[in-house]
DNA sequence: AAGTGGTCTAGACCACAAA
DNA sequence: TTGTGGTCTAGACCACTTG
């Protein structure tokens, strides 16, 4: 049977208790970043409560990035992440600026200048995931911004990978006479300089947006992150050089992993 | 004791199993938005594990922003969220832009035709939550940005409410020189509109930046979400019109909430 | 082999909301 | 009052990593 209940001061429940106990030690300096915790029996002990009151702890300080958790090793206190920042000036970029353009677009492809990483970066790439048909919530959100049918688009699913982490999950849903990047892509390497270089066209922003979501299931494969991790989007629609729009595209990227930087004036 | 082990195909956990079973009756509309799920113990008997079993693949989902738990009335498939589109254009605002600088800065004051909600937008408004000693790992960004010892800045933490709900967590870095601005809030309602109007600032931006973090449980307290839920981070520096840093401000948001929108040209 | 985290069970008691 | 979700325990077995 169940045990004699234990006094809740403030009705706050005995696992949160210790996370915020935990939580603070680490904050304070007590715990220090790479600092291995004590493992799960012991806390369980040192707060005289069952293990699984002590884990439902810790599982918590792991989604709020405190902690890292390693298998059949232990729980270690998180180091900072390897910010990168990815940085645009504003006013807009025009169409042949390069450098802000490819920044805004969300990979580097050579113009490495602006992007500023905490550590040396290493060379990105970028491959299929997926090739499918277009349906769901952010088809029809093409379907609308492209103006044609959904049954005109197709959904490409790629990954991007920096220093041989996957880094940023990307979607873009294409009108079927683009087919062809598919097939281009080996060439060029990334999606946005295959289009440019490799069917010739000209691209430029209609819109660009920032949003945030928990990793699903599928983004969290891809990613290797644990399922719900804070992710920030970014999507948007691109045009040619006449300004129709060509496809909608949609990056996920861990949100302590990289920041979009808007930097204003000369 | 424990029971016999049950034949987990391909090392894929129950849990997990039946969190990505349920899913796939909402994405594919078995489960409809609004549709109240079975209860825990009817789950448990539906897929023949323990009660607890079931609840960690339903914490999962709500977690995924699937289903939204509703303490002593059930669980119920999670409604499309109410979303705000925050729009700004670009080539970048000149400093009187009211309507676009309000835009990005992140709150409404009288230009709601740059917000763009799914329903009706209500008055937002802006309450003080609390006056504090700048430290820690902003404090010190803030002390860098703005080029001044830490011990010359405080803290003022905001929460923004919209439609009687907690929307944006702001958090400002403030030289002591513009102590002023805590009295004077109550005047003009809104922290830039005071900075403005108040004190006759002349306000524009250096940068602005996105990213994304999990919700701590201070934000989480005031924005009234389970800790870890996913926000999208929008901070950055403003300057006075001779272009000097004034303050950095840090605003939190709930990522299924609001979206930024950068458009490009006419 | 030993220790770590990961999963699961059976059972209990509680707080909360609606009827 | 009934049924819902929220917390906690004791115990078990497992997978993984490191000596």
């Amino acid at each position: 049977m169940g045990h004699a209940p234990r006094t809740r001061q403030g009705g706050i429940p005995l696992y949160r208790r210790i996370a915020t106990e935990l939580w603070e030690r680490i904050q304070n300096g007590t715990l220090r970043p790479g600092d291995r915790m004590p493992s799960e029996p012991e806390l369980a002990t040192e707060f005289e409560v069952n293990r699984l009151t002590v884990r439902q702890a810790i599982v918590e300080l792991q989604r709020l990035g405190a902690v890292e958790i390693r298998r059949g090793t232990g729980t270690f206190v998180a180091a900072p992440p390897d910010l990168v920042e990815i940085i645009a000036r504003i006013p807009a970029p025009a169409p042949d600026d390069d450098a802000t353009h490819a920044a805004l677009a969300g990979h580097s492809d050579g113009v490495v200048e602006t992007l500023l990483p905490t550590r040396p970066l290493l060379r990105v790439e970028e491959r299929i995931e997926a090739v499918t048909e277009a349906s769901g919530r952010y088809g029809e959100l093409a379907a609308r911004e492209l103006g044609v049918p959904l049954a005109d688009l197709f959904r490409l699913d790629t990954v991007m990978v920096r220093s041989g982490q996957a880094w940023i999950v990307n979607s873009y849903w294409f009108p079927r006479r683009l087919e062809g990047v598919v097939e281009a892509l080996g060439e060029h390497g990334m999606v946005i300089a295959t289009l440019r270089d490799g069917l010739g066209l000209d691209l430029s922003y209609r819109w660009r947006a920032f949003s945030a979501v928990a990793a699903d299931y599928h983004e969290a494969r891809l990613l290797d992150v644990p399922t719900g991790t804070a992710l920030l989007v970014r999507d948007g629609v691109t045009a040619d050089a006449a300004g129709a729009p060509v496809f909608y595209v949609r990056r996920r990227l861990r949100g302590d992993n990289a920041k979009f930087v808007l930097r204003y004036g000369a």
